[in-house]
DNA sequence: CTCTTAACTGAACAGATGTTCAGAACCAAG
DNA sequence: CTTGGTTCTGAACATCTGTTCAGTTAAGAG
């Protein structure tokens, strides 16, 4: 027998994507195998060949297609306040994140199991990103806003704390979203020294 | 031919560590052989089951003798008020783990890919030393050395930060770590509203 | 020098790996 | 009903995986 009743590739494409997505964030590129996705999808590994060229491209286009998410959800309103930019961009982050923690997780995780060309896209993307929020923080500096040592050094404290968020926070405990968005705002304008 | 000249498991012994800890920090834990471990050490890979019964025991070996390090080294003296065990707790953080970027990066990367009951056993090490953090940040709450929301939270974000650390310095460059470690205060200490 | 033993080799094991491909089964259009 | 093209199977490929072990060599003790 060869293909099963009312497979299409509208169905099966997705779900590979989403499949891989998964396990590879609960065990890590190199630990899944094109078979254990295949098993997971419903078909066989070989299947899997007509909606990705190799493994490899799986999962570049899984975190490339994350990035440019990112990068286009990113808010960039340049006519507010420097400390309603920062603001925004805090409260962005954790929710943004919170929303795709697979693909977060993958993005920060298996950067090294990118080979170099490909390595070299999503590591551009990445640094666009934090260049944002040092250009916020610089910005901020300029006014008054509030005073940093060092702009760049302030902007790792912040992208670390706020993707921190990720390894702890799930919706449906205590907490709620905003609340946590609450508070690490109240943390990140105290850290920055904003007046 | 069997062993060559001048081989000692004193030597061996924690070569094979080093290269296993190089490695799997490198190209993570399920993307490295035993094979590969072996060559890098100048050796075949039956050897290496002279010094560790499997790879599994291998990998949660070097975590557990991080982990008990970084229990061993870290500062408790709770005579001190909060507001220096704080800052005693933020150098120690930065310093510790600047000195083993190999080690920390697989403590953090690899939790995942430990058998169940080692996972515990790390896990149970980790939440014990960030405890500390929490145990410091409450103990100021009560004291009024400064004002969190949630001393729960506020140790995530702190730990976070400070870990974040890892991701970009290298001694070498522009900065000196007690310039790190200062900076790093000055924002942990901004962030809990110390007064 | 001889003997014992720790340290290591080299081959072998059974199974898993990513990837390819001829052919089968299905769907939709004419 | 026939045809054409898409989607999938099942087997095969060469290679790699962790691990075991009989046999070999070198180091150190007597």
């Amino acid at each position: 027998m060869a293909r099963t009743a009312g497979s299409h590739s509208g169905i099966t494409g997705p779900k590979v994507r989403q499949t891989a997505l998964r396990l590879f964030a609960e065990h890590g590129y190199a630990a899944v195998s094109m078979r254990q996705i295949a098993g997971e999808v419903g078909v066989q590994a070989g299947a899997l060949y007509n909606y990705t060229p190799d493994k490899q491209s799986l999962l570049f286009d899984l975190m490339q297609a994350h990035m440019v998410e990112l990068m286009a959800a990113m808010p960039q309103d340049s006519s507010l306040a420097p400390i309603d930019q920062l603001e925004a961009f805090v409260r962005f982050h954790i929710a943004f994140h919170h929303d795709r923690p697979d693909a977060v997780f993958i993005a920060y995780m298996e950067l090294r199991n990118l080979s170099e060309p490909n390595f070299a896209v999503i590591e551009d993307m990445r640094r666009s990103y934090e260049e944002r929020l040092r250009a916020i923080l610089t910005a901020g500096q300029g006014t008054g806003a509030w005073d940093v040592a060092d702009a760049q050094i302030a902007s790792f404290a912040v992208i670390a704390m706020l993707t921190g968020v990720n390894t702890w926070f799930r919706s449906g405990g205590r907490l709620r979203l905003d609340q946590v968005q609450d508070q690490y705002w109240q943390m990140v304008r105290n850290a920055v020294g904003a007046s």
